[in-house]
RNA sequence: GGCCCCAUGGUCAAGUGGUCAAGACAUCGCCCUUUCACGGCGGUAACCCGAGUUCGAACCUCGGUGGGGUCACCA
């Protein structure tokens, strides 16, 4: 009985993407793939002023980064294109002449500074219908003089026009309070709403999904369906994404577009998995999903209705979930270019690396500043070598030293494990507690109060050389003190 | 201002007439521990307000308040 699905998503390639456009790219996709459907990518390009040069192809590599693909689009043709709008534009005109033969439309032959006048009080200005009804040897005979001229809807007059919005339920707008707005403009080309109902009946798309900035104007587009006698999509609106409780999300923030997240050390995976969770909840309540699983789980019934504001603080914790589920291998592989544009790159074990950061770090760009201190190494205050509850003061860190220095200076093997064995029985013989040694240990290696690993982990970092070159300077500082 | 929409902890949210109102992030405390993390355990913290309907409202109705959207020859 149903139609195959087929959702668009319809980006205007002004720049980057930002999330809350990505968000709604990504529920159409979801919806197109949990009912079988097709997704279709639609390049809306109609405003030449806001286009920005190589955004189609920045729109391409965003999809393909997020992992959402399509089934048609400008490079991939599905028998309904062109997908690219501003290859369409002889089309509209066409249908927006064949609209006031049907009824739907009439021309309008009034002039900018008329229709200035018509502004009230809050500056908004709504036509007074002047052209409505002009005869049709009168509009024959002005088109004939060449008077510029734009097509109007033609709204019905006292009708009530309402919808039912898959999330919202039922929208209803009095045809009052719609304007006869210009579909087609005096320069031929038509208006964003109008290039759009025709684009989405023309590409047969099932199920319209868009941000709630369209949720009360959807009605004015219905009008023209039926004007056309076209069928009605299904609508389907989608609350904003805020960047607090009374702004919007919005790409003049700067940083809420996707590439930027990227580049900040984020996953793409977990991006859209957080993005996905803004305004959609799993029936099982699950966070962490893959593409597969939350298709899996896509359901209009858990797309909630009020706006959700964006909390970096969670997305970074998702990554970070991310992060810790990879196996070291993954892991190494996605940090070592960040490890390697650090300070100390180059210097140490990066895979060692790698191992320490991967529990500690919920973003990659953390990296740098974390292992910075590896190369970072001189006189230090002494003071940290006091703590209570390891039982560590000057005089055992003096001691802890001096058996550390003694128990590695003449280790064959270099790896946690010797390490480890060495130290732990050269604490014993010394009748210390191993804990007492490895604190004393960890600060005179490292010379910093907190670090990613203890004294072992420090030591295979920084090599049989290093390690005792610092255990030495720090024996000869506690020696002075 | 007209019209449309929304309203559960700081944040994301479950909840669809009877719950001690889930869970997650953040935050705080404890445990683990070789510092820091990771991990484990626990705490603080919410139904915008007011009327109804009902034996009983976070859930239904109305009003208020607050917030968002929209009213272009922009998309």
């Amino acid at each position: 009985m149903d139609k195959t699905v087929r959702t668009r998503f319809a980006p205007s390639p002004t720049g980057f993407m930002h999330i809350g456009n990505l968000r709604t790219g990504l529920y159409a996709y979801l919806f197109a793939r949990k009912n079988g459907g097709k997704f279709i990518l639609r390049i809306e390009d109609t405003d030449r002023e806001r286009m920005v040069d190589g955004a189609i192809e920045m729109v391409y590599r965003t999809l393909a980064t997020a992992g959402i693909d399509y089934d048609e689009g400008p490079d991939r043709d599905g028998g309904v294109g062109p997908y690219i709008q501003s290859d369409r534009m002889s089309l509209y005109r066409e249908y927006a002449e064949k609209l006031v033969e049907l009824g739907g439309a009439y021309y309008c032959f009034c002039t900018k500074e008329r229709l200035e006048g018509l502004q009230d009080e809050n500056g908004t200005h709504t036509y007074d219908k002047h052209c409505r009804n002009l005869s049709k040897e009168e509009v024959a005979a002005r088109l004939a003089a060449g008077e510029p001229y734009v097509i109007r809807q033609k709204v019905p007059e006292h009708v009530v026009s309402s919808y039912e919005d898959m999330v919202f339920g039922e929208i209803s707008v009095s045809s009052d309070d719609i304007e006869d707005g210009i579909l087609l403009k005096s320069d031929g080309m038509p208006t964003y709403n109008f290039a759009n109902v025709v684009d989405d009946h023309l590409m047969g798309i099932t199920h319209v999904i868009r941000g709630t900035e369209y949720l009360s104007s959807t009605p004015k587009y219905n009008l023209i369906y039926d004007a056309f006698g076209w069928e009605r999509p299904r609508y389907m609106h989608l609350p904003p994404i805020m960047k607090d409780a009374t702004r919007k999300l919005s790409k003049r923030f700067g940083d809420a577009n996707f590439e930027d997240f990227v580049a900040k050390g984020y996953l793409p995976q977990a991006i859209v998995n957080y993005i996905a969770l803004l305004g959609w909840c799993p029936k099982d309540n699950r966070e962490k999903m893959t593409m597969e699983e939350m298709t899996e789980e896509f359901d209009v019934s858990g797309i909630s209705t009020s706006s959700s504001i964006f909390d970096e603080a969670k997305m970074r914790w998702l990554n970070g979930e991310y992060l810790k589920a990879m196996t070291e291998e993954e892991f190494y592989k996605v940090s070592a270019p960040y490890i390697a544009a650090s300070k100390v790159g180059g210097k140490y074990d990066e895979a060692e690396i790698a191992r320490l950061m991967q529990t500690r770090v919920d973003i990659l760009s953390e990296i740098p500043d974390k292992i910075a201190f590896l190369d970072d190494f001189g006189e230090y205050d002494l003071g940290m070598y006091v703590h209570q509850k390891m039982k560590v003061d000057l005089n055992v860190a003096k001691q802890a030293v001096k058996v550390s220095i003694d128990a590695i200076k003449d280790l064959d093997v270099w790896n946690e494990e010797s390490i480890k064995d060495a130290v732990k029985a050269a604490a014993e013989a010394a009748g210390m507690k191993s804990g007492q040694v490895m604190f004393s240990m960890r600060v005179a290696l490292t010379g910093q109060p907190s670090t990613p690993g203890g004294a072992i982990e420090m030591a295979v970092v920084l090599g049989k050389e290093e390690s005792l070159r610092r255990l030495e300077f720090s024996q000869e500082m506690l020696a002075r003190a």
